[in-house]
DNA sequence: AACAAACCCGAAAACGATGCCGGAAAGGGT
DNA sequence: ACCCTTTCCGGCATCGTTTTCGGGTTTGTT
């Protein structure tokens, strides 16, 4: 690694100060047009760039911006492919780091990037944490933070998220609508908030029709596939067979495609099912599969455009929440009566 | 945003020097026992925290890896994760930069990551990558740099991948042996290392076991799914049909098999197929998708060291490159043959 | 000719930490 | 009582940059 030529060897070289050095190269007022020339002219030709570490001390910002997730799951990836998009363009530098779904690891994480001393920190939480102190040691700091996608409630911190309770209304009324009675839930882990928000959606619109819930209809499950069959088949077995699935998530439905066929059942005829996210993946399967569009990348954009807001302005928006709304889109799995 | 505590607030509520303060903190020799208890305690008082910007600039090491990945896809970001992994135990923080698939912004990304002085690179290319000015551009500042999965050759520098002409080779000579003749190929973008290589594998393996190569049965598309499906369309609809399908990605394959279902082909009786990646989802579709496991993880976590050992030694390791062998993992898309 | 007003530029402090060097105080030996 | 070691600590430079303040030179005006 060889040595970065800095404002003092330009300095010397031309037998001025730093100062004017500095002046020159940021175009500042009182500098005499023939130095301001050699100076920029000496820089490109020694390929002079400004030490971000130097001015970072001295102005106490570093433009970087924290990121902690869970996974990088598509729906993650396409999040922060949007925040990264809105920074890069704003000047930030982001810092991705996976808690892997461990709390653990989301506070080795908070306290690493922490003393990176990044600008602020935008993050989703994992589905263990159920206790904030590292989220309050973040807001105790004065530091910006903007949370997204998996959210807390009851904290007074900008969220962006979706609405997952009408996700879950939607996908259970298109059921409804197509014709299903006896509907079953694919949820995902107990404490998780976007699982249960869907769940909730769910039963809210069962009871608006008219449909008794059963328990035995919903499963939660972990995010990995396999429970996911496993689950399909409890339920496909039990003695309260269910003739639709909504499922929390694509990768839960394929699951459960996957054993529905196994057992000689036809989608949509005599089994419907919905996932969520929408991924691409959904399109491309047969039967294609309905989901739920949540909008990753256009919540990944605004969790970014909020967190720059607070950065530039003074105003307080702690209590600031935006809301996507999500949008189903309808295609084999679910559609037995034609349109 | 706060002011943190720094050691020279610790120096003057304890009226000593900061030097004595920085010794008492990193428990060096020279210390009286009871000033280094006093320091300390203190320190915890005020919740210390060394600013990481002053030790880098002093340091000139800013223990950060710059990483510059096309995009975040399954295969990538489980090798990000990889890598994260083991950069983290060795105290380092990642910076995950995404190209996109876009020369350009993997210039932008190099040129960003350069001057926020990272330590060091880890870079996987764009396809649209054909000039290398910024790589060099860091190994001229003698900057460590490993690349990984889609290498460059002819340019010395520590490599990471697999063995993709293998990978072509077994996934070949397993639709061989379960007696296809003709044997379709969905390639990637023209000019892509990693499909070229595997290319290179199939044409190997058919002109091994004397099947004279069709050049019709030669596609490249795009990793857009949809345009594997469009091709696959375009094969199974054209005058010689293959009675199999090698793809060369999970996603490719997917898309091929919607097509051949739609068309009403059974698999793998008449139709065989193999993709690449061995992507979850491969398990869970119906049929099972036949796919080459590329170590994605190990990949990852195999760059990784070897990034700190070059930046923990002086032995040059530019000609190094670690070349992981890829395994098929057989299932039901490409099994005819009862075993 | 004298004085004000531009106009340029340099010195020095500051950001937060480390590390070398030198010096004061304390202790031990003769 | 003197000298020589330890032991412990403070001063200062350093990393690369910005910024404030002040001073010198030139130009222009009356």
């Amino acid at each position: 690694m060889e040595r970065q030529t800095t404002i003092k060897d330009i300095a010397l070289a031309l037998r001025i100060s730093t100062s004017t050095v500095s002046r020159a190269l940021r175009d500042a007022p009182d500098v005499g047009i023939e130095t301001r020339k050699a100076v920029k002219a000496l820089a490109e030709e020694l390929d002079y760039q400004p030490n971000k570490l130097a001015l970072s001390l001295l102005k106490k910002q570093t433009n970087t911006i924290g990121i902690i997730i869970p996974n990088l799951d598509y729906v993650l990836a396409t999040m922060v492919k949007g925040i990264d998009e809105v920074a890069l363009e704003a000047g930030y530098t982001v810092m991705v780091c996976q808690s892997d779904e461990s709390f653990g690891r989301e506070m080795v994480n908070t306290k690493r990037l922490l003393d990176s001393l990044v600008d602020g920190f935008i993050i989703s939480v994992s589905s263990e944490t159920m206790v904030f102190d590292h989220i309050k040691k973040i807001q105790n700091k004065k530091i910006p933070l903007v949370l997204f996608d998996r959210v807390i409630n009851n904290i007074s911190v900008p969220k962006v998220r979706l609405d997952n309770v009408e996700g879950g209304r939607i996908a259970t009324k298109h059921l409804i609508d197509q014709g299903y009675k006896n509907i079953a839930l694919l949820a995902g882990p107990e404490n998780l908030n976007i699982s249960n928000e869907r769940k909730e959606g769910y039963l809210e619109t069962l009871k608006q029709n008219k449909i008794k819930v059963d328990k035995n209809l919903i499963i939660h499950c972990d995010f990995n596939q396999e429970y996911a069959k496993v689950a399909t088949r409890e339920l496909l077995t039990g003695k309260n067979k269910p003739d639709a699935i909504f499922a929390i998530s694509d990768r839960l439905a394929i699951g459960a495609m996957t054993v529905i066929k196994e057992l000689g059942l036809s989608i949509p005829k005599e089994i419907g099912l919905v996932g969520f996210n929408n991924e691409p993946i959904t399109q491309l399967l047969t039967p294609s599969i309905s989901s739920v569009e949540m909008y990753a990348f256009e919540i990944g954009k605004a969790t970014a455009k909020i967190f720059i807001e607070m950065m530039h302005s003074e105003v307080d928006m702690s209590e600031k929440e935006i809301v996507f709304k999500p949008k189903l889109f309808i295609r084999e799995s679910s559609n037995r009566i034609r349109k």
